[in-house]
Parts: structure tokens; sequence; C-alpha cells
DNA sequence: AAATCAAACTAACAAACGTTAGTTTTGTAT
DNA sequence: ATACAAAACTAACGTTTGTTAGTTTGATTT
């Protein structure tokens, strides 16, 4: 009862590595040192180095466009779409820190028309986000400054969450989601 | 009239490359060829391609420290010391932002000692930051929210700032100081 | 017992890496 | 003109890089 294949083994050891020095830092010798093999035979189950990153990134990128989709969707405010959001953002970081890390870092090393299709995506999910923030300003539920101020302000903070999370103790998912929210919205004053 | 040293173009061109990609996917070669000259000639200025980082970040880390000296001594109220080390940040960050990014991502591939010392100065910074927030709270001038959701909210905001200011067409620094004091403490609701 | 198949291995490759040694060029001061 | 120092050059080095080719191992199926 095979449950998890080689290949999803190889792509999560090496999202550990990339997540500690990064992409270009890990050499295929060090996958296959932390997979217990010799490199070459890395090769059985990936197609390149680049390959592994490409998974990663291109993946977690459709989550949160998946994501994005389905709270656009639902028939709430624009600020209890904001919350789903930062929601989403947490269960996600929880799930995939190390692929978080990759996103983030690395995306400039994948070939050049995935690079494409990731920008793409970034994109268009920061204009998803930034248009409910938008609205939130027109139905006044929002303070009206600058939208590219306040999306920039809450999606570093979601972003760079990963890095936090688990070098402090891993906090409660349910707690974290319910601060993040407090502080993201209501300020600290 | 000499006015930069040839070493500190060095730097300010890897800093740029080192921007872009990150340090391990830059070559010396990348940086000689942006230089107008050969690989071989940088080591006439440089010891090594490390040193060039660790001048880059060991430096930015001496400008926050020496910051939050100053800030600690001020009269001021731990909202206004708040406010100041906002100010710090994108002071710093519309000037070094190359340096910036890899202090952010590149720590890691300095020398161990060198890492030793800026992990050191990096906690003392935080540690003086989130006690700074904890007067804040003990004033009830924040409201009693966990310290460290709060610290990392506002920290992960600045430290990738300089991820956006340049691409929104830059802002002009004293408005952008605005907002960002405004968002940070007031929230957006 | 024979055949199959996934997954490991050894050996080697050409290219790119950071760095060194020694030499030549270039501009400035004597 | 000569001397000097800064800064470039050519040439090469030993390693490390990602990857390929062909082979062996070991378990499962026929």
């Amino acid at each position: 009862m095979k449950t998890t294949s080689r290949k999803a083994e190889i792509i999560a050891e090496a999202s550990q590595l990339f997540k500690e020095k990064g992409y270009s830092a890990v050499t295929v010798r060090d996958i296959a040192q932390a997979m217990g093999i010799k490199a070459a035979s890395l090769y059985n189950h990936i197609e390149s180095k680049q390959e592994i990153l490409s998974v990663l990134i291109l993946d977690l990128a459709k989550a949160f466009t998946t994501g994005m989709e389905r709270i656009q969707k639902l028939k709430n405010s624009p600020l209890q779409k904001i919350e789903k959001l930062i929601e989403l953002h947490i269960d996600i970081t929880v799930n995939q820190s190390e692929a978080l890390a990759a996103l983030n870092n690395d995306w400039m090393h994948m070939s050049e028309g995935d690079v494409l299709d990731f920008v793409a995506m970034r994109e268009t999910y920061e204009e998803n986000f930034r248009n409910i923030i938008k609205d939130g300003i027109a139905l006044g539920q929002i303070q009206p400054r600058h939208p590219e101020v306040i999306l920039f302000s809450i999606l570093s903070t979601l972003r760079t969450l990963y890095l936090w999370y688990q070098k402090r103790g891993k906090l409660d998912v349910n707690v974290l989601k319910r601060d993040m929210v407090a502080v993201l919205l209501r300020g600290i004053v």
C-alpha cells in the first residue's frame, strides 16, 4: 500500500532544503543525500532540478487562485471576504510553508514560460484582491486610503507568515487567525 | 577627484544583481560583466564573493541598530517611537533597497561567524522593538494583543517594502510614511 | 522458474564555478 | 623621460554543477 509516490517524496524533501538555503544553493546531490540515495537516481523520477521547483510553485499558485475564485463567489461583504482571504493564507501557510518559501524567493529560477504563467497568476490574484478592497472603500466599510498601500500591507504580512509560524512554537491556528484578522483589519491602537 | 572607490562601485553593482536573482545565482563573471571588466580583475579590489555579501548585509544591519538606539533614547511615548521606527525603515528602504534584499534573503550565505553576528543583531533589534510594544500595551496606548503578532505584522510589512517601492512608480516618501503609519497603527476599518 | 518493473547503482560527461598567479596597460607624480 | 601605483589583462587551476548512459538489485507477477 504505497501512499505517496517516490516523486512526491523527492519534491517534499527538496522543498525543505530550498526553504533553508534557496533553490540555487541546493544541489541535486544535496537532495539525493537527504533521500539517502545517489544523485543520478533522482532522474528515474524527475525530469530536471528545475521541474521540482516548477511543480512546487505552480501547484501552490493554483491553490491561491482556486481559493480566490471560491471566495469571490460568496455572498459576503468585502470585509468578510478579506477575512476569508486571511484565513486562506493562514491555512496554506500551515500546510505548505516550504513551498511558500520557494514561491516567494525562487520563482524567477523557473523556465521562462513557467515564469510568465506564474507572474500572470500573481497579477490576477492581486488585481482581484485590490478590487475587493476598492469595493469595501466604495461601501464605506474600509477607510478611504490608497488601496495599493492597504493591499501591500496585508499581503506582505501574509506572504512572510511562514517565516514566523514554526519559529514561535506553532501557535494554535484558530487563535492565529483571530489575532491576525484583528491586527490587520482593526490595527493596534 | 575620485568620489567613490572602485570597491564600492563593485559592491553597488553586485547588490543590484543579488536583488534580481539572489546571491547564489549570481556569478563573479556576472558581476564583472556588469562592470565591463573580466572576473579576475575583481580580485584586485575584493577578497572574495562572500566579502561583498557580508559588507552589504552587516553595514545595513548596523544602520538599523544605530537607528534603534537613537530612537530608544528619545523622550517619546511608545506609540511615537513606533512611528519613528516605521520612518526609519522607510528611509532605509528608499536609499538601500538592494542591500535590503540581500539582508532578507541571503544572510545565510555569509561566513559562519558573520551569520552569528548578524543573527545576534537581528534578535536584539526585535527584542527592543517588542519591548516598546509591551510598554505601549502596559500604558494602554496599544491594544492588549499578543505582542509577537503585532511585532510580526509591522516588521514583515516594513521588511518587504523594498519589493513594492519602485514597482509602484516611486511614491512620494512623505506620503508613504503617512499612509504606512496610518495603516499599520490604526488599521483599515 | 521466468518475466517484469520500479528504483537503485557506477561511471562519466561537458560546462560553469570561485579563485590564483603572473603580466601588461594606463594614468599620475616626480 | 622615469618611476610608481592602480587596475586591467590572459591563462589556468581544481571543484562542483546538472545530467546522461548503461547496469544491477530486489520485490512482485505470471
